[in-house]
DNA sequence: CATGAATGAGTTTTCATTCAT
DNA sequence: TATGAATGAAAACTCATTCAT
């Protein structure tokens, strides 16, 4: 059990220093010092820093989608459905702020462009596709506006990413409530 | 005439080197070197980079408040007024797209929060008054939806940025009907 | 014998790397893969990187020895005997190229200077002994030009060597004439 | 005067390291503190360590090939030419052994290689042309044996790499007489 | 005996900043 | 004022060797 031990510690201190200072703010020596182990030891479980971001993300976007999932149903009416994801979405951000503050380091970084990309034009298999196959729904059944996907993604994601952060950097405190006032204005946002 | 010449020329060189290739990739020997001017220079017109990276910024804020101005007037109906911020806001980036990159750079950096904090606050006489007024305003007048100006501003920028974002990428083409639509959606969010 | 099998595994591998990479290319982990066992293990064999390389030297060497004996003896002519050793030097070596490149690269390092000091002073009981008593008996028969030993070496060892790695390379293709027309041009060097 | 001075500095610190330790025996840092400069400033001179090491070969065999031509006319008999060559070459490496040390690690490298090829093919413009030439005339001529250019080469270069590298390693005092004898014997194994 | 994860000193290279000219 | 050579701290990564299992 020390393996798997020393991989988590880290990523746990990768995770926490990115998250905190940025990609320049977390050299390899301060993360391995972070973790508890020696700056090569970090070699024996990532090839080099690219390969460690770029798991870390992977790890992290694994879990969002399986907290997405939970209580989650195609039974449901497409606008329960919606506010599911959002408020979901948006509790995983504001329970885990390190975690949104790591993703947002990503996204604006070389990695975050390709990653984009793939998520957009859904060439990846990736994740994002609870997302995109329920507004592509949304707009076939002529529930949601008329719109590329790109910009229904945009009324949508940009606000939740600009709450949750203005949350997590403490410009805003959010409650129950205005989680749901907020995912509701989205609503009123994409719906036609 | 020979001083302000130079400072334009480091500014603009700092301003393309910085939006392409981010922070890392714009060391001060580069921009001198695209600005014409020798490493030293630099530093008789900015105390060190971080200045630089501010004053830039500040010099960029300046201009959209300005592009903005025109052609807004506070006796036009409140719905009009939203509209032109908006579409300017939109026409502006996609007009600049290295302004644009550039305050995504600034924006995700230690940097930004400070900035951040002052705007939402308000703290700081800087900028974003036009739009502080503005949505103050609205929610006075029972227009927009009663929420903290945080959250109307999230619905509001988190969309024109994320779509402007998906232009200059390339994600999306956005013709003026994209670019209405857009700011007409992020009305339908804001809007009581 | 499993014990021997190992080590002639770890000696198989070390010559492999080395011979084709330098000794900067064959780091003792990689060493240890291609040896099919643990890098530890190598450490039970060897008391460090450095006797591993010393000790394959002296394999190597004796193997070449060995080559050279066959077929020799002091009842013949001496010029016969001569041509014996170049010759079959010459084929050792571009039978077995790992082998010359391995020595290449000891000769070349601080190993190679004292193995050196060693066989041209003959303080060792080293393999040289075929060339230093027959190369000595020339010079006491009056047969080979009345230098120093060190010299009449160098005149025979210099070309060998150097043919062989040209020959390794690429750069000649070695046929049985060219061997032999080879050593008779170095018998034409060193003989009275 | 004083950019030249550093550049000079570095190859001379260079040179020394690389000479007494090989390349791995002369890490950057040191270089840099032998040639009383700060580690970052070698990088103004030299894009990288394979390009100092590079430069430093081609000072070095300008200077040969300089050394060589004095005195070197073609209006004289083909023997003494040869002659001259030789006993100019062991001169010149025993009066700088760094220099002859450095070629030593330099040939016995992955850089060594590729100008071996040039030098042997003739394909560089490159200095090794005095030989080559000579040679392809003794050959033509039929003063020189009828083989390969690079055996010939190798029944030269071989002996006088090897006893100039015997000398400076100190296992032979080579004086004139010792020089000329072992040009000689050169002689003797290259002519017809 | 064998393993292979862990170590950490050591390597090359970058870059913001200074200062003599 | 302007220059740009020089600085040196800091970063990512490698690898011989050890030692608990």
């Amino acid at each position: 059990m020390s393996k798997p031990d020393k991989r988590d510690e880290i990523v746990r201190a990768a995770l926490e220093l990115i998250a905190e200072n940025g990609f320049h703010g977390a050299p390899m020596a301060l993360i391995a010092e972070h973790a508890n182990v020696a700056a090569g030891t970090i070699y024996r479980y990532f090839e080099n820093k690219d390969v460690l971001i770029t798991e870390l993300y992977r790890d992290i976007e694994k879990n969002i989608m399986e907290a997405l999932q939970e209580g989650y149903s195609l039974e449901k009416p497409f606008r329960e459905r919606f506010l599911h994801l959002g408020t979901e979405l948006l509790h995983h951000f504001i329970r885990n702020p390190l975690v949104f503050r790591y993703l947002e380091q990503f996204h604006n970084s070389p990695y975050g462009v390709a990653v984009r990309r793939d998520k957009i034009l859904g060439t990846s298999t990736s994740d994002c596709n609870v997302f995109r196959e329920l507004f592509q729904l949304g707009i076939t059944q002529q529930i949601l506006k008329d719109l590329p996907l790109v910009i229904l993604f945009a009324l949508f994601f940009g606000p939740v990413l600009s709450v949750a952060r203005d949350h997590i950097l403490g410009f805003v405190e959010l409650d129950e409530a205005l989680i749901h006032q907020t995912i509701e204005a989205c609503w009123d946002g994409i719906k036609r």
